[in-house]
DNA sequence: CCCCCCCC
């Protein structure tokens, strides 16, 4: 007999925090038993010529050993790779990950020594010295049926054995460990869908080592490591698709969204959707309704966690940006456990375009742009054409290819923003917009990353402190007029003609100095849906309920909203322009809901809010553009903003341009 | 099952 069995390996596995074994031990006996979930596992009963032990599991991915008839009992196996495992009721597992069969039963010929069952009652196995502890109920798949109930008795764990994942850690092997959670996205704002991720970078040049600490750079996932209880490999992000009968992965969030609710004719609900990355890829999770519930505070931007049981389908590559095929939706058997172990998750997945590059890309693309922040402009408020107000703020990026572009970040990202000390910001997932040339904006989905922890940042910092500051520069975004882009593009009405504005293929935007003459008072008011952003006008069915037709669904309210045609006038001219809600309320100082029940209740003070704005005088910036109705082609205004005639106000504006223009 | 992604 050539082999011999590896004497006290089985005490030594138990109280081991080893995965790498290479033991060899004889299997005396197996059983094949089906998990929840109907498939097949089998438990072994192995021996090393002293000892043996009934508790090792065959990882799934072996499962064609014994079903190939390549490993049957009385046969000697080298086991290279454990994993220690607590299942639900508190027993006590050692998966076996890896192993080969050395010489068949056949040659074997039997049973090896006298071996005597294992007693691991009241000892403590060492497996649980694990530096990834998942919770008291992981999401268990795997249990071993009834079948093995007899044998529970021996094998009851120790009091506060915690359920450890033995992973081998990459980074421990790393001497470049440089605390890579410090610039952790959730340590910088964790209350936000979509973080400034701020990490405290220093503006030195030796940062700039590419032996930064880098989480991209650790070494690739053990495509062998095993999630906790569900005993369902861990598959990398890349290779997930909807044929896998079982997975388990195990990534980061890099971007969490807040919670939106949706209505429309299909029904309503909420959701909110994260993104994950690993070592191999990205994807994006959605979760509706109950796993909203369930799922989004658990889910925190920056942390690691293994899920098993969701719904992987075609990703939507309209609406996509990250680079899988496939997407992810939770439903109720789905499970999310945090994963402590996590320095070799990377953070976030970019694939950065120069600068410069982004002319030879097309409009629409979606990108990863990192640059330092060269200038800022002031945050400022608009309304959107969807009557939503936001806070919006450009960034003039540059980069070692010596060109600027300007990205537009929203919101709080926008308000948050500190660009007084040049920081340098990455962005994934930004979208290419001819405007002004070629910019950028963010989107919803956007991860905005202020002086992250990459070698990218690392190095543009110390380009720009050298001589990135110093370059003469050339932006792809085209500032408006000469000077600054916020400069106000001023007609008169009849510019506005004898220029032929809005004749082009884009609309223009210009802001007068002008005089209301007089508004329709007729059809100014019209009852619209009460949905949050659905301003169709309903239809009265005079049953006390009001029909929508966008949103497919009858209301016992709904709204009132303002859609003004005004005339007009300055020095030279006149013209007919519309005032959507937001500017129609300000010009005429009253809430569309109040103006609505005055039409109702007092004709006569409502008659007087108009006569009261007919001769007022305001600064209205404007939108124009051809518009063709049947062959019939006409210049249409929309008012996009009416500013009060406040001449201190004005002098500041124009002072603030005379100001930039001089540079 | 969402898919809004804004402004000039």
């Amino acid at each position: 007999m050539s082999v011999k069995l590896t004497e006290g390996a089985v005490e030594a596995l138990f109280n081991s925090s080893q995965t790498d074994t290479d033991v060899v031990l004889q299997l005396l006996n197996m059983r094949r038993f089906t998990n929840a979930s109907g498939l097949p596992r089998f438990r072994l009963i192995m021996s090393d010529g002293r000892h043996y032990w009934s508790s090792f599991m065959l990882a799934t991915q072996l499962n064609y050993l014994p079903e190939e008839n390549i490993l049957t009992p009385n046969c000697v196996c080298m086991v290279k790779k454990t994993i220690g495992n607590t299942l639900k009721d508190g027993r006590y597992v050692l998966v076996v990950l890896e192993m080969e069969v050395l010489q068949s039963a056949e040659k074997t010929g039997g049973k090896i020594g006298n071996p005597t069952p294992y007693n691991a009652a009241g000892k403590t196995p060492q497996k649980s010295a694990s530096r990834s502890s998942v919770p008291a109920s992981p999401p268990s798949a795997a249990e071993p049926g009834p079948s093995y109930k007899n044998n529970s008795s021996t094998l009851s764990p120790p009091r506060g054995h915690e359920k450890g994942f033995v992973g081998k850690s990459p980074m421990q092997a790393s001497p470049m460990q440089a605390s890579p959670m410090k610039a952790s996205p959730m340590q910088a704002s964790p209350m936000k869908a979509s973080p400034m991720k701020a990490s405290p970078m220093k503006a030195s040049p030796m940062k700039a080592s590419p032996m930064q600490a880098s989480p991209m750079k650790a070494s690739p996932m053990k495509a062998t490591s095993t999630s906790p209880g569900s005993l369902s490999k861990v598959i990398p992000l890349a290779d997930l698709n909807p044929y896998l009968s079982k997975w388990t992965i195990r990534a980061r969030v890099s971007n969490k969204s807040s919670i939106r609710t949706w209505s429309n004719s299909k029904g309503e609900g909420k959701l909110f959707s994260f993104e994950m990355v690993d070592e191999s890829g990205e994807i994006k999770i959605t979760a509706f309704n109950n796993e909203v519930d369930k799922f989004f505070s658990l889910v925190e931007q920056g942390k690691v966690y293994f899920i098993t049981k969701a719904t992987l389908k075609v990703a939507n590559k309209q609406y996509t940006t990250l680079k899988n095929n496939y997407e992810m939706t939770l439903h109720a058997q789905s499970s999310i456990v945090p994963c402590d172990d996590s320095q070799d998750i990377p953070v976030v997945r970019c694939d950065f375009v120069p600068i410069a590059e982004l002319e030879n890309r097309d409009k629409d693309a979606i990108i990863d742009v990192i640059g330092v922040c060269k200038s800022a402009d002031d945050v400022s408020r608009i309304t959107t054409k969807n009557s939503r107000e936001v806070s919006k703020r450009a960034l003039n990026l540059i980069d070692t290819t010596g060109k600027v572009v300007t990205v537009t970040v929203w919101g709080e990202e926008a308000e948050k923003f500190d660009g007084s000390r040049q920081p340098v910001v990455a962005i994934k997932g930004a979208r290419l917009s001819d405007f002004g040339g070629r910019s950028l904006s963010a989107l919803f989905s956007s991860t905005v990353m202020v002086n992250p922890d990459l070698p990218e940042a690392f190095s543009l910092r110390a380009w720009y402190d050298q001589e990135g500051y110093a370059i003469d520069s050339q932006s792809l975004t085209e500032t408006r007029s000469a000077g600054s882009g916020a400069s106000t593009n001023w007609k008169t009405l009849s510019d506005v003609k004898n220029e032929q504005l809005g004749r082009g293929e884009k609309a223009d935007y210009f802001s007068c100095l002008a005089t209301v003459l007089y508004i329709r008072k007729e059809n100014c008011l019209y009852q619209a849906c009460p949905t949050a952003d659905c301003n169709k006008k309903v239809i009265d069915q005079q049953t006390g309920l009001y029909r929508c037709e966008k949103c497919n669904r009858e209301f016992p309210n709904f709204k009132y909203r303002l859609l003004l045609s005004a005339n007009l006038a300055d020095f030279g001219d006149n013209q007919w322009v519309t005032c959507f809600q937001e500017t129609a309320e300000v010009l005429l100082g009253h809430s569309a809901e109040t103006l609505g029940q005055l039409r109702d209740t007092d004709e006569t003070a409502f008659d007087e809010v108009f006569q009261k704005t007919n001769f007022t005088t305001h600064i209205f910036r404007n939108r124009v553009k051809l518009e063709t109705y049947n062959d019939e082609s006409r210049v249409k205004v929309t008012v996009m903003e009416v500013q009060p005639l406040d001449h201190r106000e004005y002098s500041r504006r124009l002072l603030g341009n005379i100001r930039k223009l001089a540079g």
